[in-house]
DNA sequence: GTATTATTGTTACAAATTGAGACAATAATT
DNA sequence: AATTATTGTCTCAATTTGTAACAATAATAC
């Protein structure tokens, strides 16, 4: 409901909304074609760590069994990467989301307007068959890096719920959803070191176990214990702090976090 | 009958061309709205290696004095990639051109319809206020790698002429188009050793002298000459062929070609 | 012919980085 | 006080990279 009040407001766009007025909603407003580009589409691979796996979310549409990751469109007068901030505050209640625009997807066989129809139709909606959802989408794929612990996931209107899966055990994704995901990951892989990933995955404080746990999550492979502590004191980016005592039959150990720093992008 | 929003824009693909009727054309058809899809268009930064400098492609738009890399728009059938490489064609009559997309510039603030309209009048062309050019625009950025010997560049109906410039002595150009120059020599540099390059800018057999001016123009710093030929060896990459005997005072170099690789992606 | 010149290809050794393990330190628990 | 399971650091080996030396030419100059 918020969604629909959102749908109902005048977005700045100079056009009025005839077009809305050819569809019968039977519960909801339907997305209405003038406030958004059309053909133009974003999707978005959220990762999450949980302390010892890489998840992502992943919506489920209402009664298709169709899974699909969050996206959204882009409005008329809106910024491209605004408008992708603006869905991720609407699936994660977070603001100023670490994103990273990866591809963008071209191709024309990637739309489905047959997917599209069913999930429409499986929500109640009436729509034309001329309805813009239906058409080609060119959609520019971004990957976003959230504290997993901070997040209360929201589905959207034509979700049934929108939930965290192992990046190793995905269900099958719609359309070309799962070749973005595994472009994000290999981007992901390739971006580890230049962009502190680290910073954006784990809670402010954390220990060097955990650092080491994220890379190995995302790279996939274990890592060297003394190495990896070796390498990351010698990048000069983490302070340390107190040390963490955990209960545990053993030597504690140091906090750290990530410094900060000015001008460069992390 | 597929529905058109407020811009007369036809949101489908399979139209009669009703809107370019609108335009009056003195002297050439202007591209007509039905044929493309809306608000998306493509940017191609096309380097090229002169033996000494990297160079791309500007075009120059008639009797303005007006900048812009090489760029087009998609046809509503056609694959994203497709278009790029019909219009790198166009430009540089070339087939499969090496291609790499790296970003999508979709700033609002991008869009710059005074510009445009310049653009259009200096070609002595008739428009209306709606004309689908002046709207806003999404790009998609690309560059490509071709051999600088093999071609004669060939400028579009809008544009004077077409020409290769130095890197790092560009004109202004308009837009972000600068902001895009920038990324793509970025990303090539980034991209260096896991593309192969220098099989995209030099001629099938080449010294390692030469690879390695490629590889020097592209990172901006001069190169050790053992250890990039001891490096370039041990990747496993060339195969030798006989030595090129230059008519110089001194030993002759070996030609060196990429070897023919499977599947891997270059 | 022979010496000269300007590279080119390779080797040798030093310096720096990384791999792999050893070892002492230390929070609980027994 | 002994035990246990890490953690932080250090050491030495292995590998990679930086730097220079040097022999091998293809022309040209004499």
């Amino acid at each position: 409901m918020r969604q629909k009040d959102q749908y109902g407001q005048n977005t700045g766009s100079k056009l009025p909304y005839e077009t809305s007025l050819l569809i019968k909603d039977k519960k909801k407003k339907l997305p209405a074609q003038e406030e958004f580009i059309p053909h133009l589409a974003f999707d978005s691979v959220i990762f999450g760590f949980n302390g010892k796996q890489l998840k992502i979310l992943v919506l489920e549409y209402h009664n298709t069994g169709l899974f699909a990751l969050p996206g959204g469109f882009v409005k008329r007068d809106e910024n491209l990467d605004d408008a992708v901030q603006r869905s991720l505050k609407e699936r994660t209640g977070l603001d100023n989301i670490y994103l990273e625009q990866f591809h963008t997807f071209g191709n024309n066989a990637r739309s489905n307007a047959t997917i599209m129809r069913r999930i429409l139709a499986e929500n109640d909606y009436d729509f034309p068959d001329t309805y813009w959802l239906l058409d080609r989408f060119i959609s520019v794929a971004y990957y976003a890096l959230i504290n997993y612990d901070e997040v209360a996931p929201r589905a959207d209107e034509l979700s049934d719920s929108i939930n965290w899966y192992a990046i190793n055990d995905l269900p099958t994704l719609i359309m070309d959803h799962s070749d973005m995901v595994k472009m994000a990951l290999e981007t992901l892989k390739r971006n580890i070191d230049k962009k502190l990933i680290g910073m954006n995955l784990l809670p402010p404080k954390f220990t060097m176990k955990q650092l080491k746990e994220v890379y190995e999550a995302i790279l996939g492979e274990k890592l060297r214990r003394t190495t990896f502590q070796r390498k990351m004191l010698s990048m000069d980016i983490l302070e340390r702090h107190e040390k963490l005592f955990q209960g545990t039959a053993h030597k504690a150990p140091y906090l750290y976090s990530f410094k900060k720093i000015k001008n460069v992008d992390r």
